[in-house]
DNA sequence: CTTAAATTATACCGCTAGGTACAATTTAAC
DNA sequence: GTTAAATTGTACCTAGCGGTATAATTTAAG
């Protein structure tokens, strides 16, 4: 029989927000003042709204996931492009989107993974980085595994070294990336590196 | 007329633990508490010997550069071994020690330099994290434009790209290590990331 | 117009951060 | 053995941390 103030926030908004500041100072360095003034909101608006810094952490993380990264992952799998062009155009697109101006450069979850060690990262918050991580790792090695061409070409022989081997690359251009180093130099190496691995 | 107490505890014994900690949890995470009590010290004792905890970590990663990189890169300019030898040494040789069980895994400076846009490290701290990656990234280009064999191979035409495609398998191979992927996983990477760029 | 639910702002909690004052202790020169 | 310099341990400072109690505000149903 009554119903209350309106939200005077778009949550989304805000999440968005929050993820950019842990993409820029990982969980332990974005302080909850850092969240919330970037959020546009006060701290009793962020525990209704995510419960408290962890929730907000592992909301925000899938988000980067969902917005930041799953785009990519499309292009492995593109109808209509060898396997070789697939897997370049989605390196490609990383790469790009990790020196992109506009945002805070280089990876989120490489950034927060590198804080894992500390002893510092709450349990939930580990979980969701530890399985992002296997996942990636995992979804390269069945590429490598199950993809026709893939097969066709002989690199499901050394699926699990072959998908390391792309993810440690990217995880190479995470890190250059943050550092400042132009897309054109990442990109350049990329495609001399997967000669290598025998994309080419 | 008269000269005091003796130092309790070994000032580089002190800072190696120092450099573990910076290590493990980069600057921003490495509190004062974890600090001292790895040093085996107390605070005033070590603000006395170090200044604070920014000239602190300025030693310590200094001992880092000495102790953990500088030793690899010897390998790098040894007589009698060909060029491309040296550089896999090189590279095997870091790869081996960033995933060494007996010490922090992964690579000090990589993530204490991907602290860097956090806005969260002074101002010195900063300066000598953008120093070593200028000059890390330099070095490697030095090395193909001058290197004897490196010119006659021809790879001095691309020396910058191969510079920092050598850097960005590095930056890869820190990061993987922290995650735990096992050395002969990224050894076997690296063996074939360098032929593409035309190493082997 | 009242009322109850929801969101807001303010002010605060206990705790830990980096850093220090000070007194107690140890040392070697005289 | 006294004395002055240096190091140690304890106890504390202010500031900021993650988190919350409370009261003021806004809202729509009755």
């Amino acid at each position: 029989m009554a119903s209350g103030r309106k939200k005077q926030f778009d949550e989304q908004t805000a999440l968005e927000a929050a993820m950019n500041v842990f993409w820029q100072k990982g969980y332990v360095g974005a302080s909850l003042t850092d969240l919330t003034q970037r959020m546009g909101i006060n701290k009793p608006s962020m525990y209704s709204a995510f419960g408290n810094k962890e929730a907000l952490f592992i909301k925000a993380t899938q988000c980067y996931i969902d917005t930041k990264v799953a785009p990519h992952v499309d292009l492995l799998f593109q109808e209509g492009v060898i396997f070789k062009e697939r897997l370049k155009n989605h390196m490609m697109s990383i790469v790009s989107m990790q020196c992109n101006a506009d945002q805070v450069k280089g990876c989120y979850l490489a950034l927060c993974q590198s804080e894992l060690l500390s002893d510092d990262i709450p349990e939930q918050a580990q979980q969701i980085l530890k399985k992002a991580d296997v996942m990636t790792s995992e979804m390269y090695t069945k590429l490598f595994n199950s993809d026709a061409e893939s097969i066709e070409i002989g690199l499901n022989k050394n699926a699990k070294a072959n998908g390391l081997s792309i993810y440690t690359i990217l995880k190479g251009t995470a890190s250059m990336a943050r550092s400042g180093i132009d897309k054109s130099e990442l990109e350049y190496s990329i495609d001399r590196m997967l000669i290598g691995i025998g994309v080419h």
